[in-house]
RNA sequence: GUGGCUAUAGUUUAGUGGUAGAACAGCGGGUUGUGGUCCCGUUGGUGAGGGUUCGAUUCCCUCUAGCCACCCCA
């Protein structure tokens, strides 16, 4: 007779004394528990990009800086002071990307995608760093996922991407939002509109805020952005852009709000809407989590179009048109509204053993259960029984099966339903056919919704 | 980048110028073959560094990080 082990506590080793590494600013972990988010945007998203035709790219991180300095602009914030560059030996300054649509008009014209079918449709997804303070909503490596359709300048892709856009809001249950539309125009009758806009404000200059006096001289079209109260007066009597845009561009943007209400989308022409990136012409347009105006709110996503950028980085002439949407802020309104998504499929079935001939078998057993593709789960490194049935208890599986010695003599198995703690006894060469057989029973009483 | 608030165990938190307490979670046990409820035990903590003090988790400073607003943006 073997002498029985004796009872000792779990040594837990002490932690050593020494500094943990922290997360750098704005950095997160994504955890286990928040997966299921992550796994339902991710997979509506690719199923929309594959319904609609697109097909998915992944740019590099790491690209060289001038790229983003040419596409969004040297006075935009996101160049001046968001970026996170290095000097590579070798390469020069190079930068994690702040966002995506520039590499992705580079990678159209060095892969001279202007060969393909037009309009060319990608879509992507993954990280993006700017250096910013960090809130909620607001990190310093955030996800982003986007559309973009290059070389077609019809108005009809522009509709087409909000439509989308608003599609799969409503898809991942989040059906306040709110889309926001606007034209900028062409960088022709755009001139003429700053020149318009900086005139009327510098009239009334001593009247500004702080920072709409710099944006005056840095970034005019933010001046109709400002949201303190003592600015609203002046802007509401600013010149607006619609009244300035060229015969083409409006009737570019006419078209796309034609369009948008031919498939009764729902969105709101704001005359307000600017963006900051410089590379933005005509149509441009924002996702809002709610209607309300006032009070912060960071958008969800936003896009339009970029007709001049594949030029500006050394291609052909290429009309394009894209959206970007922010990952994180998604998952936080889908919190925030409590909008149920689906989780990952749990184990149905826990496979339990004792003793040392058992655990073998059991272990083999396991194995060949992966093989039937029956989601199994398991603690082979536990012993007792108890701590075993309680994992299983814990994973919610709908059937323990229990291998011990006895079983082992027998050529027998256990099935123990959790639920009622009913428990058979089986044919081990059995264990596959019947266990099939009660899951497929019981998924035809609870049929999947 | 500017301004404000905050930091106690894995999580939510109590408390004090004199040895830090709880709940939940975790691990172990309640006849080494039976989970959920119950009972018992147990692991684990004052973000980092300085200063004042006989003594600091508590008071002061710096840093770091988080949150909020602005800037800006996804």
């Amino acid at each position: 007779m073997p002498k029985k082990a004796e009872k000792q506590p779990k040594k837990i080793p002490k932690a050593p004394v020494l500094k943990i590494p922290q997360l750098l600013r704005g950095f997160k972990d994504i955890l286990p528990a928040e997966q299921n988010f992550w796994r339902f945007i991710c997979q509506t998203a690719e199923n929309f990009s594959l319904g609609y035709g697109f097909s998915r790219i992944d740019p590099p991180i790491l690209e060289e800086a001038g790229l983003f300095v040419r596409s969004i602009g040297k006075q935009t914030d996101i160049v001046e002071k968001e970026m996170f560059t290095f000097n590579d030996v070798a390469q020069g300054m190079v930068v994690l990307r702040p966002e995506a649509t520039a590499s992705i008009a580079r990678a159209y014209i060095s892969h001279g995608m202007f060969n393909l079918p037009q309009p060319v449709k990608l879509f992507y997804w993954g990280p993006m760093f700017r250096r910013e303070r960090p809130q909620s909503g607001r990190q310093r490596q955030f996800y982003q996922f986007g559309f973009e359709i290059l070389g077609e300048a019809n108005p009809v892709v522009d509709a087409q991407l909000i439509a989308i856009v608003s599609n799969f809001f409503n898809q991942i249950g989040l059906d306040q939002i709110s889309l926001q539309v606007n034209s900028i125009g062409c960088p022709d009758c755009r001139k003429n509109f700053i020149e318009e806009l900086v005139n009327y404000y510098r009239a009334k200059r001593k009247m500004l805020c702080e920072d709409c006096k710099n944006r005056l001289t840095k970034n005019p079209l933010r001046l109709l952005d400002c949201k303190q109260p003592s600015c609203q007066f002046i802007k509401a009597s600013a010149p607006q852009i619609v009244d300035w845009l060229c015969e083409n561009c409006k009737t570019h943007f006419m078209k796309v709000a034609e369009y948008l209400d031919s498939l009764n989308i729902f969105y709101k022409l704001n005359p307000y809407l600017v963006r900051g990136l410089d590379y933005y012409t005509r149509t441009v347009f924002e996702v809002w989590p709610t209607e309300k105006e006032e009070g912060s709110q960071s958008v969800l996503g936003g896009g339009g179009r970029y007709d001049g950028l594949v030029e500006l980085l050394g291609g052909r002439p290429t009309p394009a048109v894209g959206v970007s949407l922010g990952v994180e802020r998604i998952i936080l309104q889908l919190k925030q509204k409590e909008v149920a998504i689906p989780s990952k499929k749990a184990p149905d079935v826990f496979l339990a053993q004792i003793g040392d001939a058992a655990k073998i078998k059991a272990f083999n057993l396991y194995e060949r259960l992966r093989q039937e593709n029956i989601l199994v789960a398991e603690s082979f490194a536990k012993d007792s029984l108890k701590s075993q049935l309680d994992s299983a208890n814990k994973l919610k599986v709908k059937y323990a099966l229990i291998l011990g010695q006895k079983e082992v003599m027998d050529g027998t198995i256990l099935i123990r339903e959790m639920e009622s703690g009913v428990q058979e006894i089986i044919d081990f060469k059995k264990t596959v056919a019947e266990l099939k057989k009660k899951l497929n029973h019981n998924n035809h009483q609870t049929p999947v919704v």
